[in-house]
DNA sequence: AAATTGTTTGGAAGCGTTTCCAATTATATA
DNA sequence: TATATAATTGGAAACGCTTCCAAACAATTT
């Protein structure tokens, strides 16, 4: 591997000369740049990264920390942010916050530290595993983070989310407007503020047009395409009379429309069902499902770009608002 | 940031020592370990990754390169990956091979170089969408690779892949014991070897079964949702007999049936559906898909271990054989 | 007690950069 | 032409580690 100095001897130059032809930001003159450019290419050289982190502080990297690595419809996220990196010359170092080890109470920040160790400029933090206190304590030593997916009032202008109890309600508000008045509900993860939050404007929706939805029409779910099938079962044993679900997401919606069909049940004829995300299985369940659409990657790439800003003093345009949509498929049946 | 000299004027010994301590190889007495570790803990002192690496030439990362995280269902895999460093205390350098670049013909190589040039001590190449050339070219100066999903003669101890030739034979196989002689395909990517694999098989099945298979009820799909709604629109305007669909995966497969569905057929009572993949969706489609099971969690772990052996001397068990299993659910109706 | 062997130790050298400063060269001005 | 000013240049110092070697110390043998 040629380094620095054998460029140098090449191009018969100096090294600090080197050094500014590749950062191009002090003055050298057009000859020296000549040169350098041609014993660089002929050296095949490239700059050790480890040597440029070691004085000058940058890493030309981005860590992730998220858990949301984990479920099965986000690698889309990944890639809307990897794209970005490249984009600016920037990598992207993964890792997924294994917070289940409870044995060992810190391991959130204990993960979060090894990425800051191994050097990245800034974090994304993605998704609601970590707690306020705890990205409130990262802050302090390690300022550029941004949440993905998350909001800590205090570092509003670094969050990046979705509002939705607002989808939430207009959720609920697309099933009375269907003449829908007897819903159930197999919920988001109630750990989970986006979650509760869903909910909580479903909730109101249904208050607003003076609908009750008994608490047993209610089930807490995960997100997972398990409890939506657990879900869809517990209320069938209940024998309760709904006429729409409404899922905290699109997986448990999809397992409740397997579930509902496998015990007879025609949706959206006998019930309808409505789901949340707009992820990419929601136009290919049968049948296929009406749902909110949340815009991931768009709050991705303003999660990225804004970062990008902090770190390396871009002015990259940046994104604030992510507003609600109501996707409309066949999944409800219209009752009026 | 506390460096190492800090430690060692606390510890009130030499550098060396620190050195020693930390990294556990050569002998240190219990009194110095005991009073370095202490001052360690005293300043929270942790190495520089950089400065480790500039002399060391380790930089204790993985690099993972591919396109296939662009697809929904993988995230999984990497979380496997991920898990698995972290148990080793190494990093996960992450890049979306994104090849698509036409203006570039280098672009596979280039984004590889990027990656080993900013430091990983080995590289997954994950999937088919490098070629066989490029990676021959690169094994050349940065021998430390492996392949997943993927593979190549040449490099075979390398190779952690799915024999899916055998599989789509199985897959064929099952719906001939079930009674179906006339098949429908909407397959795989034929751009991938996977892809064609898993075809070829299916049809050796057939001709094995003294069945033919028409051309045009055979439909080269990509893999993607839309084609699996797309093929059976095509299949059905060409007005074909057929009992059973044996679609390239579990993505297009729900799609199909979704789409057969909504065009009045019954799945699977009037048009059995397989799939391929077992991913997650597979449990919870409308009617649940029988499958095959490709074990893409073992096949990664393996993958990172023997990475991790070659890497960093390691001895840890790899697993070389990823058999095939069917998953029978209800999407396959028995003729018989 | 002296000599031999083995263990532990401190710190200089080196890894490949960037950054700084003093020195040199080029350009503009009088 | 001489002088002042600006642009360019070379290379030493520093970044924070690991590795090596010679020195110091401890344990064992004669």
């Amino acid at each position: 591997m040629a380094t620095i100095i054998d460029v140098a001897k090449l191009a018969g130059v100096g090294i600090g000369s080197v050094s500014r032809v590749i950062n191009g930001k002090d003055s050298v003159s057009d000859k020296t740049k000549l040169k350098v450019n041609k014993a660089i290419k002929a050296l095949n050289y490239k700059p050790s990264q480890s040597a440029r982190s070691l004085v000058s502080k940058k890493f030309n990297t981005i860590g992730i920390w998220g858990t949301e690595l984990a479920g099965t419809f986000n690698s889309q996220t990944l890639r809307v942010i990897d794209h970005e990196l490249i984009t600016h010359e920037k990598h992207c170092l993964v890792t997924n916050g294994d917070i289940s080890n409870l044995e060992n109470p810190n391991v959130a920040i204990d993960s979060v530290n090894d990425l800051i160790r191994k050097g990245c400029d800034g974090i994304i933090f993605w998704g609601t595993d970590i707690t306020h206190f705890d990205i409130a304590y990262i802050e302090k030593y390690f300022p550029n983070i941004v949440l993905l997916n998350n909001r800590i009032e205090k570092f509003d202008q670094k969050c990046f989310y979705f509002n939705h109890y607002k989808a939430g309600y207009i959720a609920g508000q697309h099933l009375v407007d269907n003449g829908h008045k007897s819903i159930a509900c197999i919920t988001g993860d109630f750990q989970t503020e986006d979650g509760r939050k869903r909910h909580e404007g479903f909730l109101d929706s249904m208050k607003d047009n003076n609908i009750t939805v008994p608490s047993e029409f209610i089930i807490e779910g995960d997100y997972s395409f398990i409890k939506g099938q657990e879900g869809v079962m517990t209320l069938l044993k209940r024998n309760l009379d709904f006429t729409a679900l409404f899922c905290g997401n699109d997986q448990s919606a999809m397992s409740a429309i397997a579930t509902l069909t496998s015990n007879g049940f025609n949706v959206p004829h006998d019930i309808s069902v409505f789901g949340y995300d707009n992820n990419d299985i929601a136009a290919f369940t049968t049948p296929p499902l009406s749902t909110i659409r949340v815009p991931f990657d768009g709050m991705a790439l303003a999660a990225v770009r804004y970062l990008l800003n902090t770190c390396y003093d871009l002015q990259l345009s940046v994104e604030h608002n992510f507003p609600a949509e109501l996707i409309e498929r066949k999944s409800v049946r219209n009752l009026t």
